[in-house]
RNA sequence: GCGAUCGUAGCUCAGUUGGUUAGAGCGCCGGUUUGUGGUACCGGAGGUCGGGGGUUCGAGACCCCUCGAUCGCCCCA
């Protein structure tokens, strides 16, 4: 709120400050990634997230809207242009070669983290965002595609998302592309009065871009535009192929976009989204953005940084639409609370907490405020079991007594949790006499392990 | 860059056609039921109603400007 303008520095517009459920959600689509890139053997790497700007400007395309109106660009203090990264792609590429990575190619790579693009933010879109990147550098094949999309499918399915479709397109090679281009760019002129303002603005900087318009007026004209399937060349045409039968032999469902084309200059032959489908719950909860993951072929990018000739294929994801997606993903059940009633029993409970967290229990100690306050907190944390430690006993030797409650409707306790609270205090705290966890039972304290 | 909607307590919100000292729930702090089941009861702290200007006898409500947020266009993940 308004209250502290005077003082407290405000977020930069466009980034978040992610806690609680989100958090959990955006961990579980991280920690899904690294899982499943370990199945396909993708390597982890980590990259700088800024670049010389040359590095975006000369890969991406310099008409692009990232690198003519998104990129943050500063001077740093040698009076050198850098920019925060909008892509991993670029990066990756200049990683590539400055390391001289063609000793192990073919390469996978994978990474993930933040990108930072300076637009509008909105329900699923933010200036700094982040993604997860996967990267074949090096290969040629056909198969690569593949077995890349393969992964993401995988990814996204294991993360459970469902309603979301593989769309795929080919933009040929480097010549059929342009020549495709050249016919839309004729095809479109001719009826250049009659598309939207923002068309025929593409017609000149990206006229691809008109295929996928959301305005009618244009609609109407790209039902029969030409397709890129008749200025494919064999080569291109037989990519392709192979690319749609590996998927079918992979199991990897998809659909064929034509009019599908990716924002970036560098793309050659295989160009792919992962789009929820229309009226898909999905498709709901993303509002009015659509692509979740995004990649394709880019052969040429590499030489466009001044490397050879070199064959890549890759894809990104948002992280933020992927969690979006996954649904609430709790922090998982308390296993143990500790309540320490008495000043003396606070380091009992000090010395009892790491002992059972040592047993991979989680454990949150109650030790402050009023003894009302502390049940109050302890059980609206919801463990599975309360130790109350007290130190009323009568008995000359012992220090305390702990009592076992369960907080299950049944009252009875996980039998393993129940194993791993005895095994963590076995011989160390007491000895002979009741031993039992079980809810209601009180269990004498003996020795003191402080003492020791 | 353009458009729409919205800014009241830490959070979610209420606040009649403008009318005394600005409200609730949750959260927080303290106390009581003589200490134990997602409680109950009592009390307390916390707001220059985003900021500035204007209209009015009187503005949280109306007007202008500004800042911010949300959603959409563009574009993208």
């Amino acid at each position: 709120m308004g209250k502290n303008n005077s003082k407290t520095p405000q977020a930069i517009r466009g980034t978040q400050d992610i806690f609680g459920a989100e958090a959990e959600s955006f961990a579980f689509v991280v920690e899904t990634f690294e899982r499943v890139r370990k199945l396909y053997r993708f390597r982890r790497a980590e990259f700088p997230v800024f670049e010389k700007t040359e590095v975006f400007a000369r890969s991406i395309g310099e008409t692009t809207d990232i690198v003519s109106k998104e990129m943050y660009s500063f001077e740093d203090r040698g009076g050198e242009s850098l920019t925060l990264r909008p892509e991993f792609t670029a990066g990756i590429a200049r990683a590539y070669l400055t390391n001289g990575w063609q000793q192990h190619a073919p390469v996978k790579l994978a990474t993930h983290g933040p990108l930072f693009r300076y637009e509008r933010p909105q329900k699923g879109r933010y200036r700094q965002f982040h993604q997860i990147d996967a990267e074949i550098i090096g290969a040629a094949e056909p198969q690569a595609d593949v077995e890349l999309l393969a992964m993401a499918d995988q990814v996204i399915r294991e993360l459970g998302i469902e309603g979301v479709t593989l769309h795929l397109n080919t933009l040929g090679d480097g010549d059929s592309r342009e020549a495709w281009r050249a016919a839309l760019v004729e095809h479109f002129r001719s009826v250049k009065d009659e598309l939207s303002e923002e068309s025929q603005e593409r017609l000149e900087k990206n006229p691809l871009r008109i295929l996928d318009s959301k305005d009618r007026r244009d609609q109407r004209f790209v039902a029969d535009a030409p397709k890129i399937d008749a200025y494919l060349s064999d080569e291109a045409r037989a990519f392709f192929d192979a690319v749609t039968g590996g998927l079918d032999a992979a199991g990897v469902k998809w659909v064929r976009a034509e009019s599908l084309v990716r924002g970036l200059d560098y793309y050659r032959h295989t160009a792919f989204e992962f789009i929820p489908d229309e009226g898909s719950a999905a498709a709901d909860a993303l509002g009015s953005q659509s692509t979740i993951l995004g990649g394709g072929r880019y052969d040429g990018l590499i030489e466009s940084l001044g490397g050879p000739p070199t064959p890549a294929v890759g894809w990104a994801a948002g992280i933020e639409r992927l969690a979006m997606l996954v649904g609430e993903k709790g922090e998982g059940r308390l296993n143990v609370a500790v309540v320490s009633e008495a000043e003396s029993t606070d380091l009992l409970a000090a010395w009892l907490a790491p002992q059972l967290r040592w047993k991979q229990l989680s454990v949150e100690l109650f030790n402050v405020g009023g003894l009302r306050k502390r049940y109050d907190k302890a059980v609206k944390a919801n463990p599975q079991v309360l130790l109350v430690l007290d130190d009323k006993t009568s008995v000359p030797h012992q220090i305390g007594v702990m009592r076992v409650r369960s907080l299950t409707h049944n009252k009875s306790i996980d039998p393993d949790t129940a194993d791993l609270i005895r095994d963590a205090l076995e011989g160390k705290l007491w000895l002979g006499g009741n031993r039992i966890i079980q809810h209601g039972h009180e269990i004498e304290l003996e020795h003191d392990p402080l003492a020791e």
